[in-house]
DNA sequence: TATGGACCTTGACTCAGATCAAGTAGGACC
DNA sequence: GGTCCTACTTGATCTGAGTCAAGGTCCATA
């Protein structure tokens, strides 16, 4: 599996971001201005952390929540193109505006680095900006993976799909591996659901429905989810069994 | 309008791609060393120019002609997730396969540059790679855009978006400009675009013939498109009017 | 001038998912 | 214990786009 976006500063305990990928290559002295930037701030789940063309004063990473990034029509129709989980990256080293909504999903923590002195480090550190360019393009391979989910897939693949990768990325966040049945909790409602998956959250529930009928799922109220047979679901996902390498 | 992932050596007249972002920072140390391990290549339409999964032996950037990326299913659906138009940038420095298929959808010519060397000199020089972080994000914003056209719009909305995509970058290629009517031609067939569109061919076509018949668009044999009124078009696109940033 | 084939159009019918509408389940607060 | 509210479920019906099928158009080649 690919890594995720993700960047850390020094001190992984009281920031609890797993992957170190830039600290492990920082000296102290970068090491200490990173810290000098750092500040975190908490959102309420349904606030927005950023609006669609405001300026960015910030980048950073998901401690603790989820949020989202979402495209909205003018009459309100509303599609989610990014999911952040804890770990994941949030931010546009060298650009201006926001080109979309970031939304707290559930109630959200975040990690940020001030952007301007951040850039600055950058531009001194070449590994930094060697890991945003891997980071951006794992980026978008998660985005062009999700367009043949929206294109081409059914409703029940689509659900199948996103019931994946949420339990991957709960896995590899826990380190609980793959093997054996997944259990986790659903961190999105139905109509977080829907948003991301271009459907309505009746389809959304309907076929969540149909997936505990067929045995492919089990749900302990409305929420909390195993997964018996991994394999099973990314058949019904319409995945190659092997897995999928991104996001 | 965003500046487009291009990637140029130094002789732009012998490869005709207008954007220098990079060659304008070059010294000419580098243009001589981008000079030898650049080569041309030519595909017919139809052909593959890399299989997902394969290892890529270069970077590049389109010439003449169409490339696209696609995804394909077992069972066959395919999706397309990018379109590659002349001037735009093939490639992942630092990765290994490549995710999906890359497909002439016209015939084509790409300028290529061996992978390896090219990465070294990347490697040495900061404003190269920042430059292609700059592309990469002008991919992920596109893919991003194309998310909420995949998972939100109408049939018919899908190909105004699509028409609009394409009256804009070729405006922009020719310099024409984007006052009165446009002209150009549709460089895909009915097939390519429903599978761009996540549509069906029939559909397509249907609702091609339902824009002209309503005076949106008018066609002269099957791909000569005029676009009396670009606002009017992009309004079918369900896009604000004052034009979309991306793509 | 025919013949074949790729590409496109149009019609008739079907169906997956949207829409509209009525519920249920469970937690917070009085 | 009741009531309110948010999140979810389920049913009935509708509809936009898919499917299947029959043609049409244009061009290359015989």
């Amino acid at each position: 599996m690919s890594s995720h976006p993700q960047l850390c500063h020094s001190d992984c305990d009281d920031c609890p971001i797993r992957h170190r990928a830039v600290c492990a290559h920082c000296d102290s002295r970068e090491l200490e201005e990173l810290e000098e930037i750092k500040y975190y701030r908490s959102f309420e789940a349904g606030q927005t952390v950023i609006w669609s063309g405001d300026q960015m004063s910030f980048v950073g990473s998901v401690v603790s929540g989820i949020a989202s990034l979402t495209q909205t029509m003018e009459d309100g129709r509303t599609q989610m193109v990014g999911l952040l989980l804890p770990s994941d990256f949030v931010g546009r080293p060298g650009r201006e505006g926001a080109p979309y909504d970031v939304v707290a999903t559930t109630d959200l923590v975040m990690c940020c680095f001030r952007k301007k002195p951040f850039e600055e480090l950058m531009a001194r550190t070449p590994h930094i900006a060697h890991r945003l360019l891997e980071m951006t393009l794992d980026e978008l391979d998660a985005a062009r993976e999700w367009m043949l989910v929206l294109g081409r897939k059914t409703a029940r693949e689509k659900i199948a799909s996103l019931l994946s990768i949420i339990a991957r990325r709960d896995a590899s966040l826990t380190k609980r591996g793959m093997s054996g049945p997944m259990v986790f909790d659903l961190p999105l409602t139905r109509e977080a659901m829907a948003d991301y998956l271009g459907l309505t959250l009746e389809t959304v529930s309907r076929q969540i429905s149909a997936l505990k009928k067929d045995g492919v799922i089990h749900l302990e109220g409305k929420r909390h989810v195993t997964i018996p047979d991994m394999g099973r679901l990314m058949e019904e996902a319409g995945d190659d069994t092997d897995g999928g390498f991104l996001v």
